[in-house]
DNA sequence: GATTACATGTAACATGTTACATGATTAC
DNA sequence: GTAATCATGTAACATGTTACATGTAATC
């Protein structure tokens, strides 16, 4: 026991994760993932039978066969090296995070194109932001409603829920502020933008002024 | 002309651009990616190099070469058709975002660790907010003082900062909200906490009541 | 003149995605 | 019984990262 694993990547973790949370076939696990990571750890459905796979050669799932007609399928249940390994990944510092937003690139390369892109550009991320309020509420209502898988983890997925439906309304209004903006424009040309646009700078939120605990230098 | 190019990513644009902004070397451009695109489309360094080559053969992009001792370096100007492509591009309409953060996938999968690890991760989270909240702050006195380069783009950057500060001040406060939740727990046994979980539901944002312009479905 | 930091790149590797293939089940 | 959809997977490919290698300038 405690032989060093080879590197497991976050979504090894992830994947091993949810198979703690219920033991699952591959099938099963792509929709959960999809379903549940995909706001904060997307990852394409075929990844995981690689994964699955992988995890249980090193002994960290067990994998159980069956037979739907004669098409085999196999179910995937964790195990005490699974759960331990779990235990020491949560015990380390996670990792940082990643934002990636093909509209934010267009913002910066906007002088490149017309307004009309721009306000394009605007109006998906708006979009975007209203899909994301939508599934929110479909997470709150399950959970309202005790109709949610996982019931007995609400006090976790509450944490989860508020980070991500804040994000969507943050997007949403950003959005919709910048939208009113650019509309007020007629063209790109910086010529009589630059006051008002210096003034909203000064609407930055400000550090925070007393850190709880920052921690001490060295 | 008006062959159509092969394919280019995302991150061929960003470089792109780039370049058309102000004519530079390729170290100048992995440098500045890095202060610019590292909270929006974050790639390393080394990508730049291969990528420039490929627009040059391309005809996006003209490479100059000089010297500097017995040492060969490159500075890259875009052409009339990397101005064409770019422009092409920016009227299409752009790729959804990814979200990608190990923190809330640890929120998730929490229950397999101890509360000090959570309180743990979200203590990181709520460091790395601070750290964006100070570049965003460094931002915005590059441009009050009128220091930043590209000062005749305030207009368009001020929209980006506007979205990248939000989103730093609204990840500082979920953390610190977060962290006082978790510290009020004990442990992280559901017993006695999902009342107060469910709660907090109530509270996160509604649907936008009236979209403003949803397109028409067809 | 040795050490360190800046500048310029390459190669090997890791990770992840798209497109396809094909069996089983359901709906008509 | 045939089309559509669900379930299960594989292989080829695209993209990106880490680690290294090495020249040049700055500093002391």
């Amino acid at each position: 026991m405690s032989s060093t694993l080879p590197t497991l990547t976050t979504t090894s973790y992830a994947i091993l994760g949810m198979v703690g949370l219920r033991s699952c076939t591959t099938y099963e696990l792509g929709k959960a993932m999809q379903r549940s990571f995909d706001y904060f750890w997307p990852r394409a459905r075929s990844l995981v039978y690689a994964e699955v796979k992988r995890l249980a050669t090193l002994g960290l799932l067990t994998a159980h066969k069956d037979f739907v007609g004669r098409r085999a399928r196999t179910t995937y249940t964790i195990t005490v090296e699974g759960r331990a390994a779990l235990a020491a990944w949560l015990n380390r510092p996670p990792q940082g995070f990643a934002l990636e937003m093909e509209g934010l690139l267009r913002i910066y390369l906007a002088n490149f194109g017309t307004r009309d892109d721009l306000l394009q550009a605007l109006e998906t991320m708006r979009q975007e932001a209203i899909t994301m309020l939508a599934i929110a509420a479909d997470f709150k209502q399950g959970y309202l409603t005790g109709t949610a898988p996982f019931m007995d983890q609400v006090h976790l997925r509450a944490l989860l829920n508020d980070f991500l439906s804040n994000f969507a309304a943050f997007t949403y209004e950003w959005a919709v502020r910048s939208l009113a903006t650019v509309s007020s424009w007629s063209d790109l040309d910086p010529t009589g933008k630059q006051a008002a646009a210096l003034e909203t700078f000064t609407h930055i939120p400000p550090l925070p002024d007393s850190p709880l605990d920052k921690p001490a230098e060295k």
